[in-house]
DNA sequence: ACCTGTCTGTGCGGTAACCCACAGTAAGTT
DNA sequence: AACTTACTGTGGGTTACCGCACAGACAGGT
């Protein structure tokens, strides 16, 4: 295992360096320090203090809730799309999820002291940081959609393909234990998903290493819950892609007046019941 | 039932306002809009432009996740301790969650467009809006990670407890069937619940109505979901309570560097797994 | 070639929540 | 008082996931 140091890589391979340093370069670049980031590596505890924000350019970040009987769940992923340290920018310094480093690969990391300083000046780069965070807050609210209505199948599948749109390659370096710990279920489960994923010829699974092999077809075994963040993702975030268009406007249904016909969901109706109980509160 | 108009609430009885207030009064009140707010009246739909943002006083709303089956789940709830549309201080005008009116109350709302350009100016009203969401945040975080781990019974608890704190009494009005939407469950589901608990002597349960008899059982049914999400609201909004402390911080273990021992958290080890991968990324 | 640790697959019983159908009961209406 | 509607409770069959225990398979080191 030679332990070459790798060539650092263009902090641009991050979507939002990216962007920041078309419009900023010059104020923002001296401050960005390059860091390797090994997997297993925690940037920060649930309710400490971060010292830092981080901006992977090829290392895999899980936002992960830890309960206190010690079961884990991932409620983000972030990578080259994203930063490690929204609290830091919503003047907070600590959160309730651990950040841990779930891919090894590089970095760049801003102290957050420098961050809170210079965040009120750059009118542009702070409106595209909070962007990112609204993309958080969407793919948080995705999986906690996710976990209540979704199978271990679906959510596998959900999470490979989160896995590789933040990779290169079609190979994803994950057992199924670790999966198992960032879907927050049981390892065996992980097994009965990806056999069937694998039956299907849509995966190959091999200690540790998952080779996608057929990505539309694994699409289609995961829920609307990919599709549905990564394209709130893109809505926020790449304006020149298209035009921010409110995306599929899932309401054909008119906005409501004080007291509307009871409407049709299909085979849940929550509004209509929601509107029952009315006025009555106090 | 009697439609007297009722006398507008003081905006000040909800927090953020009450806070804004106090630093910018004059700025502000004149541009807030006092509104009745009816239970089942959509705000926002998800996808949807939003053209105010809203400060509950006595009205409670469900920031509500649809899926395209039609299944619902609430994401989290606004009362007059927060704010509805978030998505406007973020920069967008839409977001992936429908906000609903649970029960019927006042309000006051700002036209987007007023939020939009008036922001910047301020910036002790703009750090405040940022910690709040960061504390919805916290909220949606909470609500994945309940609805991976924890029982209804639990969760209905849960839900209990929010809605008792953003009410005046120990009554709450909400339906077997409305709370099974809200949590994403059967309605069935809800019923056993709430025997459950209706045997134990910490609830009563008649038709839509439920009487909280012994708050602090009750807590004891519920997860650790609902004081967490609490305390930390506490936090980034209650400076005055005491200093924004690390919260519990629930790190004994010291920060990690390069490679660590496998660290042992209880019946899972997330962490030691996740470590094991390791370099074989790329 | 062997040993060891890790990763993956399997079997079985238990439980929680789901789906469906229906009965009882309270509240409001005519 | 009778009727209607909505809310709550119940029962029985099904599914998905859990917990545990263990067996096979591969990889790396000595």
């Amino acid at each position: 295992m030679t332990h070459a140091p790798k060539p650092a890589a263009d902090p641009r391979q991050n979507q939002l360096l990216f962007a920041l340093l078309d419009t900023d370069w010059a104020h923002w670049l001296p401050q960005l320090e390059h860091v390797e980031l090994r997997a297993g590596q925690v940037l920060h505890d649930a309710g400490g203090a971060q010292a830092y924000v981080y901006f992977p350019t090829t290392a895999i970040v899980s936002m992960l809730y830890l309960t206190r009987e010690g079961q884990s769940a991932e409620i983000a992923v972030v990578g080259n799309d994203g930063m490690v340290g929204v609290s830091l920018i919503m003047g907070s310094d600590s959160a309730l999820s651990q950040a841990t480093v779930h891919c090894s690969g590089q970095a760049y990391r801003l102290r957050a002291q420098a961050v809170k300083t210079e965040m009120g000046r750059s009118g542009p780069l702070f409106a595209m940081l909070l962007r990112y965070t609204q993309s958080l807050i969407a793919q948080v609210t995705q999986t906690a959609a996710c976990n209540r209505f979704h199978s271990i199948e679906q959510q596998f599948s959900r999470r490979l393909l989160a896995g590789l749109d933040r990779s290169t390659s079609n190979e994803l370096a994950m057992t199924q234990e670790v999966a198992a710990n960032l879907l927050g279920v049981r390892r065996e489960g992980v097994t009965a998903a990806a056999l069937k994923l694998q039956h299907a010829g849509v995966i190959r699974y091999s200690r540790g290493r998952i080779s996608v092999l057929d990505r539309t077809r694994l699409e289609h075994h995961s829920c609307e819950c990919y599709a549905a963040a990564k394209k709130e993702h893109a809505r926020l975030l790449n304006p020149t892609m298209r035009a921010p268009a409110p995306l599929q406007a899932p309401s054909p249904r008119p906005v409501r007046a004080p007291r509307p016909e009871p409407l049709h969901l299909g085979a849940r109706a929550p509004i209509s019941a929601l509107q029952r109980i009315a006025e009555a509160t106090r």
